[in-house]
RNA sequence: UGGGGCGUAGCCAAGCGGUAAGGCAGCGGGUUUUGGUCCCGCGAUGCGUAGGUUCGAAUCCUGCCGCCCCAGCCA
């Protein structure tokens, strides 16, 4: 049929129409429909991390999903450090996650996602003669648009005493008791999965005993384990997390946000939920390990009948990475036991340790938009997360010519203490990066890579009577090597230029087969360079073989340490942690850390895609180690 | 063998009863002063499996198989 050629013009419309910055899941899913039944008005998060460690990039997903979908919904998310265990827990930590999280989501949010608690500590109000608990006017709409609010994580241990008020509320109703049981008697009596548990005898204490023994492991009348605050709740329930679960433990311990205020601490599923529920969370993201604790956080919002919205949790799963770990408690091992040099390490999959990598913030969160949320079991190829990284940095970094290898190149036509210099383009992905100026002289490095004294099938490069193109320079023709008398090794190569070639252009037209880069030998300035491999040597380190632990698959040659590398002389000023690409290399950061005036360290952030490497497995020709 | 989840390509992942999106990886080709980038092309007659319902099933039902999680006074 036909078309009339004003018949076309409806589509318009929807062609203009925006795919949404996120994808969809199943829990932006449940989140619209609460919003669209009007169950919600506004979506808060929260992303609860213990600060017993480091971020990671499995934390990465969590934070990605809860700020990200604040963010696409208008709503809030709050960071949350979820301290209630003082034994675990350290400054250090809460000052890394913030640091993090901070570094992370900057520049996506366009203000202040939840991040600062405006209402300070919870208050207390009248609710059916009971005393309910929130923030205050946390979030507000004024802190969106106010980019200047110091960003400040909220605390779990900021709403112990609220939470100890909820408690005294589930005695009151019948529905928590003292304990006195042993830890070892609480667990010969939990029973198992298949066979029902065994009611404590302290179970029917009266409300006015509970009250008071309750009152007293406050006050520090008890050491440590002598009793607990049990839910009475159902010792017969095939979901062991309902046995009459432990809701607080004496710890005569110091805290690190709240010091010496308390001597019991509620535990995770009773303080979690309600924390939630104070500060007005209505989605409770989790991962699936907690999905059989959903009836318990259930149970004890509605055994306190709170009368606000009851927060809802929800489960997807985590993220595994191939060749990493993911428990914050082996990568401690990993610091602790000195297999790096710290949780920053840029072999480390902490989010430190990626920002020191030069990860950037975007590609991560590329990655993680990338990766999807679902409540299925997954193994992410680590080169998905390069490929993002290599995806961001071709649009941003800034080129430059660095040999890491020197080999070095005479030019036995070229005039000695002759200098040009070469203007050559920053970014031929982004014209406005504009050019550099190179100089260029009779003696050069190369890159011991790019010679071959005997080429191999399909090798382009150099080697004995073949021209290649020295990037923007001049075509070059090998003429011979220089070897080592002892060793026989190539210790120099010795070619003539074209000067008809000047900038690389070749006013006959001919072709070359390769383009490498140069460093004149004169200008070039010293750095260290750390190449970095996996550290772990297979997909998965977590499965081992049977009596080792993950620590036997460790890659012995994670780090490569390069010293004297040769770079252009426009790097002698590269500013801590600029990420360049090295040409035809990789891309590669300043280290943050060890640089310093004059003695510059260049971090390794993913090579480049290297087909040649590719070609060279396959023909089984690649050279020594 | 109790309870809770999950099985779609090598790895992720859409799909929500109307005839298998997309990305990564891989393979082939083109462009190229980075063996990079970019561009083009190629993959499931099939959705763990066996039945059933239906005009029609990855989508609904039943059985079976497989994998993960839960018995901390950790989170």
């Amino acid at each position: 049929m036909t078309a009339a050629p004003g018949a076309m013009s409806e589509p318009d419309a929807t062609r203009v129409q925006q795919e949404p910055a996120e994808r969809q899941d199943f829990l932006r899913e449940i989140v619209q429909q609460d919003l669209a039944e009007g169950r919600i008005q506004q979506v808060v998060t929260r992303f609860p991390p213990e600060p017993n460690g480091y971020l990671h990039i499995g934390h990465a997903k969590s934070i990605c999903l809860n700020f990200g979908i604040a963010r696409q919904y208008g709503g809030q998310c709050n960071l949350r450090m979820d301290d209630t265990n003082p034994t675990k827990e350290d400054v250090e930590y809460v000052d890394s996650i913030t640091t993090d999280v901070k570094w992370l989501i900057d520049g996506w949010a366009d203000h202040c996602l939840g991040l600062k608690p405006v209402g300070g500590v919870a208050r207390v109000q009248q609710v059916n003669g009971a005393e309910d608990f929130h923030l205050p006017g946390v979030m507000p709409a004024e802190a969106a648009v106010c980019p200047d609010v110091a960003l400040e994580p909220f605390y779990a241990s900021d709403y112990f005493e609220p939470l100890y008020r909820y408690a005294l509320q589930l005695i009151e109703k019948g529905k928590a008791f003292v304990c006195d049981h042993t830890p070892a008697e609480v667990d010969e009596m939990r029973g198992a999965p298949d066979r029902p548990g065994q009611e404590s005898r302290y179970r029917d204490r009266s409300v006015e005993e509970n009250l008071d023994l309750f009152q007293r492991m406050r006050a520090g009348e008890f050491p440590d384990g002598a009793r607990t605050l049990r839910a009475k709740i159902d010792m017969g329930a095939p979901n062991v997390w309902l046995r009459d679960p432990v809701l607080y433990r004496i710890r005569h311990a110091s805290h690190h946000h709240t010091g010496d205020d308390w001597c019991i601490y509620p535990m995770y599923d009773f303080a979690h939920g309600l924390s939630d529920y104070i500060e007005g969370i209505t989605h409770s993201i989790c991962t699936l390990e907690f999905e059989v604790h959903r009836p318990l956080y259930e149970w004890i919002l509605e055994a306190l009948d709170l009368p606000r919205v009851h927060p809802r949790q929800r489960e997807f799963a985590r993220l595994n990475v191939t060749y990493t770990i993911m428990s914050k408690r082996k990568l401690l091992r990993l610091v602790q036991e000195g297999h790096v040099r710290g949780w920053d390490d840029p072999r480390m999959p902490t989010i430190s340790g990626m920002r020191r990598r030069g990860y950037p913030a975007e590609a991560v969160r590329a990655f993680c938009d990338r990766i999807g949320v679902a409540k299925r079991e997954n193994m992410v190829e680590l080169g998905l997360l390069e490929h993002f990284v290599r995806d961001d940095l071709n649009r941003r970094a800034p080129r430059a010519m660095a040999v890491l290898r020197p080999l070095r190149l005479v030019l036995e036509n070229y005039p000695e203490g002759q200098v040009e210099e070469f203007e050559t383009v920053n970014n031929p992905e982004d014209a406005g990066a504009g050019t550099r100026k190179v100089p260029f002289s009779r003696v050069l490095y190369i890159e011991r890579d790019d010679f071959r004294e005997v080429p191999p099938p399909k090798y382009h490069r150099l080697s004995p009577g073949v021209e290649v193109r020295l990037r923007s320079a001049y075509l070059v023709t090998c003429t011979d090597v220089v070897k080592d008398p002892d060793t026989g090794e190539v210790v120099e190569v010795r070619a003539t230029y074209d000067p008809a070639t000047r900038g690389g252009d070749t006013p006959d037209g001919r072709k070359v087969k390769a383009t490498i880069h140069w460093v004149s030998a004169a200008h070039a300035v010293d750095a260290e360079v750390r190449l970095y491999d996996t550290l772990f040597t297979v997909e998965n380190p977590d499965d081992v073989p049977e009596g080792q632990d993950f620590t036997a698959t460790l890659n012995p040659a994670s780090l490569e340490v390069l010293r004297g590398c040769k770079l252009e002389p426009s790097l002698a000023e590269a500013a801590p942690g600029a990420r360049y690409q090295f040409e035809r290399l990789g891309y590669f950061c300043v280290d943050a850390e060890d640089s310093r005036p004059g003695a510059l360290v260049f971090n390794r952030t993913v090579t480049l895609k290297d087909a040649w490497a590719k070609i060279e497995k396959k023909q089984g020709t690649a050279p020594r180690p």
